[in-house]
DNA sequence: ATCTAGCTTTTTGTATCCATATTTTGGAGC
DNA sequence: GCTCCAAAATATGGATACAAAAAGCTAGAT
């Protein structure tokens, strides 16, 4: 958090999706610069890289106000993820893969399996899954041969629920969700196969299915679930 | 073009698409803001568009260089749109249309039928044909209920070839090229067919395999094609 | 009471100035 | 001739100032 203007942007992503400000206030720039004690150039800049992240929405004369985040928007930007993780799988069954990429899959695969074999209490199963998670995903997307990919995603990575690996977790009922991240994991171990037999149409419709499953829990995303994320 | 950075951004697109700088040129603020007569603050925010766009790299304290855009990077980002129009054209099909949607795409197609029919000169007949594929094309992406999509877009729609019905163009032969425009117009009456019938999943490959069409093009973006698109 | 003209406030775009960081340059020492 | 360090040039981020445009408000006319 060097710049003023990545501060800005951290603290409003974190704002807006916490519901901090209402649909119908107005965020102008000077009430930002003054709110953060900067001045109105880093603020208009982290606005403007809000409204490009989907969060807010600029009125013509009136400042930005916050976009209200309902959970059909966050399943249809999980929809948009989904297509083009599946792309990204495609790619890299398509292209193959460095033994470096095919060496980190790997990892993440055997890190998540013996997480869910180890009778882990909650925190650190989720923990740990969710770090092998992010990767698995990230390292897919980023070393697929299309960075276009990458660089289209980040029109939607910020909102909520749709960065990389991101899991929705209910505490409150380990055993169930064991199984369900099981279901996760054996789908990244589908996945893996299908690149390494260079079999693109599997693995694009595999992934696509496994990113999308974050989309059962889109409608939840405000309730009693807990959602991980990585950054904002 | 009203605003400075608006004009910048435009001049710049033309620019560095057009191939007037070189990828080893360091693009400074103040570079900018001298040659566009503007000061560094609106220059600014048009690099960092234009760095959004994919056009522009951030070298660390070097000012930006123009991302050295080959045949394989314009296809990588038209391989994107086209899961997104895919994914568009699934949307539609499973969620329905509006009537006024359905006469807009009924309308494109019905123009375009006319041009092929006809046997217009050839400068009016891709004119004409372009206008109507740019319709059917954004009337499809802007309408498919998900908005994700065309926000997702908007990141690499000014690329090279790379904006909706973009149109490549030989116009040494033009018997051939009417022949082929046909085959695209084709694929526009399966599409809206399928959609219709609420076929999600035909809605969705006939799609990705039309948008993809322009990616037969796309090593020849630079030679004695005429790329026909409407807005940098 | 309503509409509108004109004034006030807010917002936005732009320019300029300052401080800091980074790169480049130039020179001293080996 | 090469290396390393210091100083200069350049780039960047940020703050503030100013102007123009847009929105809001007030008051007067109808």
């Amino acid at each position: 958090m060097t710049t003023h203007v990545e501060k800005v942007l951290s603290i409003m992503r974190r704002k807006v999706v916490n519901g901090d400000y209402n649909s119908c206030d107005r965020i102008s720039e000077v009430a930002i610069a003054l709110e953060m004690g900067v001045s109105r150039t880093p603020a208009r800049i982290a606005l403007a890289a809000l409204e490009a992240e989907g969060l807010l929405e600029k009125r013509k004369g009136r400042g930005y106000s916050v976009r209200p985040i309902q959970s059909q928007d966050v399943a249809k930007a999980i929809e948009v993820r989904s297509v083009l993780e599946g792309l990204a799988a495609r790619n890299m069954a398509q292209n193959g893969m460095t033994a470096d990429t095919k060496r980190r899959l790997q990892n993440s695969i055997r890190q998540s399996a013996a997480l869910l074999e180890s009778h882990q209490p909650s925190d650190d199963l989720i923990g740990g899954y969710q770090q092998a998670n992010v990767i698995f995903h990230e390292t897919l997307m980023n070393n697929c041969g299309n960075e276009f990919i990458t660089h289209t995603f980040e029109r939607i990575r910020h909102l909520p629920l749709t960065a990389l690996g991101t899991l929705a977790f209910r505490p409150t009922n380990l055993d169930k969700e064991r199984r369900r991240l099981s279901v996760g994991h054996s789908q990244h171990v589908i996945i893996l196969d299908a690149i390494e037999k260079r079999d693109g149409a599997r693995a694009e419709a595999m992934m696509r299915e496994h990113s999308n499953a974050t989309l059962n829990y889109a409608d939840l995303f405000v309730g009693d679930y807990s959602v991980i994320s990585v950054d904002l």
